[in-house]
DNA sequence: GGTATTCCAGGGAGCGCTCTCTCCAAGGTC
DNA sequence: GACCTTGGAGAGAGCGCTCCCTGGAATACC
């Protein structure tokens, strides 16, 4: 901390403030920790001293010999292979609302806790910076939102002994507690809407394909329309961008232009597909039905409105941290996986 | 930091690494602070050491002492008046491209620099929190990003001689360093594009009243119009947010039909306007030119693309954290402010 | 060759806090 | 009244680091 106050002088020490209470400085620090053996009449005392002296607990000296900050970082990472793409990084994930759902999950249940949450993007060049942040010890743990399954960042968190909760399944088998949702049955929901429907060329729009989000939501919905008889499902691969989700859509409807029924990994994508059905001159619904995934605002702001698959994201971040707490708590507990289900939000598209 | 290492110990101490070495705690801590006063054998020597064991300086013990945390926050406030509105705040900044500008900005200086930065939303409820996080030395400095001269957290970091810089000319007098961008001169750039093209009947969306970005904005249009004889201009007032440029085109198409040029004060409302312009049935640039602000990628996601006014978000943010360096680094140098200048990007809309 | 000067490693203090241990006083027991 | 228990305050150590000061070896100077 360099606070210069204004009149020049550093902000009170306990010390300082125990001379001003005529108390020891064990006493104000029991007072500031809520410890309960203090006589009531001197806790008001130190209280005023505390008030007057405008006192702050210096976070270095204490976190020195408690070994902890109260504060855990939400990671945002990003592998190598897609850093360099049209969109940049940040702009990705400061755009989607997936990143604002989270935080306020997360938030619901660490501030209360008195835990705070500091946001780090680390896309795969800064990746060492954001490693060196959380060995030098200024959180006590993480809350990770990997998006692929090359992400070296789990398995260093791990390796390294760094408390951490993973935002979904991890790409390979690690000892991490990870929340998700059934990625498989939310793709079977869409499906099987778009059937109900009596829509009988399908296809789909999926996510990175090194997501294992992606590779779910993809594979179930191949799945449930096997079931159903129908062996081939064209698709095509986005980011996640309202961008991507509009080019893959022309590709789809270039190669396959009697598709009638259309399933999108996310909200942002399927927005940017109904742009292009929009320039393609296609009616949503009437000609093509879309359903999205996330059941983020995004779903809303579209026109027609999306039927989407609602993913309870916000729940989903506060488990995290409640998994995370967990985790910080205790030295090694059971890493735990918590799934949350999926379910249809029927609008205007499909 | 509670980094309970997958073996049980804890991380290695300077001390620990300098037995290792066979040398003393000071100069290991110079080969790692990069003193120049050391044999280059004894800091080949020490450096092996240091990879041997893992070392990495333990942030607590050394912030205690030197004052300093390299990192600074990147605050997103908000003030309380604001706070309960349809899309929650943390739905909206996550939202906006805005934030992933400013952040891409900022890392830029930050990271050569070897600093972190942490980014924290602080909507009015958690203010407290926040400030109790900055108070507690967590960071050296703030880039703070206001939305309101109701704001009361400039006023309380300069009071608490906390170092900060803000993102834009502040609402009452106060002696911190800000950036900004001309607001008044790209209104008026955006005024005379709208008349340039033939259009007669102008009209604004404006951004929220209490921000001194969106009045400036909003007076550099009248006052530009004026100039042109334009005494009256019809305006409404959004939040920044898609949904509410659209409402505000709706009701300033229902109250003035012959609007036939539309300055909106973000691209996002703009957007938002040329829904609602959709709906009603008038083409864009046809029947109504529409010019965003920001040039942010929203101007290229939507149809028509956005003719907007470019504002160099991301060299502001630079210059923010340039100028928190400069004021972290000595106690008190002079508030500098730093103006951008705007201009016009042509694009279909208008 | 003796002294002054530089160079560079080590030792010690101390940053501000928590936490354990000690100690004193008040109350309870027989 | 002597003893033990208990509640509650103070003293001290030490967390891991930086920084200043000291001192010895190497070099330079007269």
């Amino acid at each position: 901390m360099t606070i210069s106050r204004p009149d020049g002088q550093r902000s009170p020490t306990l010390e300082e403030v125990a001379e001003w209470a005529g108390v020891s400085r064990s006493t104000v620090s029991r007072v500031i920790n809520g410890v309960s053996t203090v006589d009531p009449e001197l806790r008001e005392l130190v209280q005023r001293a505390i008030d007057a002296t405008g006192y702050v607990p210096n976070l270095a000296a204490r976190s020195l010999v408690t070994r902890r900050t109260d504060s855990v970082a939400l990671v945002v990472s990003e592998p190598d292979d897609r850093t360099e793409q049209a969109e940049p990084f940040l702009n990705r994930i400061f755009t989607d609302p997936f990143l604002g759902r989270i935080t306020a999950g997360a938030l619901e249940v660490l501030r209360p806790e008195g835990i705070h949450l500091v946001i780090m993007p680390a896309e795969s060049p800064a990746h060492h910076h954001v490693l060196r942040y959380l060995r030098q010890g200024h959180v006590d743990g993480v809350l990770l939102i990997s998006s692929s399954d090359e992400d070296p960042l789990p398995q260093q968190l791990c390796d390294l002994g760094i408390p951490a909760v993973l935002s979904a399944r991890p790409g390979k088998p690690l000892p991490m507690s990870y929340v998700d949702v059934e990625q498989q049955v939310g793709a079977k929901l869409a499906a099987e809407h778009l059937l109900a429907i009596g829509r009988h060329h399908l296809a789909t729009i999926s996510g990175p394909l090194d997501m294992p989000s992606s590779q779910d939501r993809l594979a179930g919905f191949r799945a449930a329309l096997a079931v159903h008889g129908h062996a081939y499902v064209p698709s095509a691969a986005g980011n996640f961008t309202r961008a991507s989700g509009e080019q893959a859509a022309r590709e789809l409807f270039a190669a396959h232009p009697e598709i009638d029924g259309l399933f999108v990994a996310n909200d942002l994508m399927a927005e940017g597909a109904l742009q292009a059905l929009r320039d393609l001159g296609r009616r949503v619904p009437e000609d093509v039905a879309v359903v999205g995934f996330d059941n983020s605002i995004a779903a809303l702001q579209c026109r027609p409105q999306l039927t989407t698959i609602h993913q309870p994201l916000e729940e989903m971040a506060a488990e995290m941290a409640r998994l995370l707490l967990a985790r910080i708590g205790k030295a090694d507990p059971k890493p735990r996986s918590v799934i949350f289900h999926p379910r249809l939000v029927k609008r205007e598209s499909a």
